[in-house]
DNA sequence: TTGGAATTACGAATTTATTCGTATATATTT
DNA sequence: AAATATATACGAATAAATTCGTAATTCCAA
């Protein structure tokens, strides 16, 4: 994705995507009743940003019936990814460290979690050696 | 903090930030040839933001002398917390053990890193029981 | 078959963020 | 003291992000 044209996307286009991601393809009206559970946004509101998302390849869509049907285009892993990357360098001076750690001191992880994680670390040090 | 108004600062206004926390209270100029170090930004540029955020209350400054003096009025930690926790709702739906896990994978932490995750791991791992 | 509901397209208003030019005042240098 | 440099204040242009109204079209139900 990086060697193609990476678009950022907004704070109220990654809630567009979140939807997509979770939930399959789907329609505007099912995003935007999605989008409402948690804020009060119109629905031609919801119809622009897609529309616009779909210019930028964001998304892509099915025009076979009236309704269309839209889906992500970018990977969730990947554009997380690249918007963690970017996050680290504006918030975190890019001390990817620092990140882990407040994150890890903010929310309780539970021991499955941790267990997760002490997994990764003794699988990085197998590999380091 | 999360008691007064909180003002999300934005990625120009961190750039601030960052050159106000590392360095102590500092003048315009200081903080404008420091931001000029990675990109070209115009003095009086420099100088509207760091006016803006005196009237966010972001920071304040001594006018003692012609030259204003300024400071963060913020804290770092506790700004770059509630940043992290809207960029893990923004970006991650709010899983921190995911956002870590993509962080740990993605920067390849150094020994010593390790250790003082695992450290901090058992540290939570005592309280737990 | 006609009237209401749902859908898209389009344009534009609004808000927020970024950038800088110009005017004015103050200090410094010669 | 006059010229030059440096600082702040202010306003405004530009750009980016968000929000929605209206019109035109298509579908469905009475």
């Amino acid at each position: 994705m990086k060697s193609k044209q990476w678009i950022k996307p907004t704070d109220a286009e990654l809630e567009i995507l979140q939807v997509l991601w979770s939930h399959g393809p789907c329609t505007v009206r099912f995003v935007n009743e999605h989008l409402n559970v948690k804020k009060r946004v119109g629905y031609t509101t919801t119809l622009k940003f897609m529309q616009i998302m779909t210019e930028k390849k964001m998304l892509g869509r099915n025009e076979k019936n009236r309704t269309h049907i839209y889906r992500p285009l970018i990977a969730k892993e990947e554009t997380q990814n690249l918007l963690l990357d970017k996050f680290l360098l504006n918030a975190f001076g890019g001390s990817a460290m620092k990140l882990v750690m407040q994150a890890l001191g903010n929310h309780q992880p539970t021991q499955e979690e941790l267990d997760e994680i002490k997994a990764y670390i003794r699988k990085v040090e197998r590999s380091q050696k």
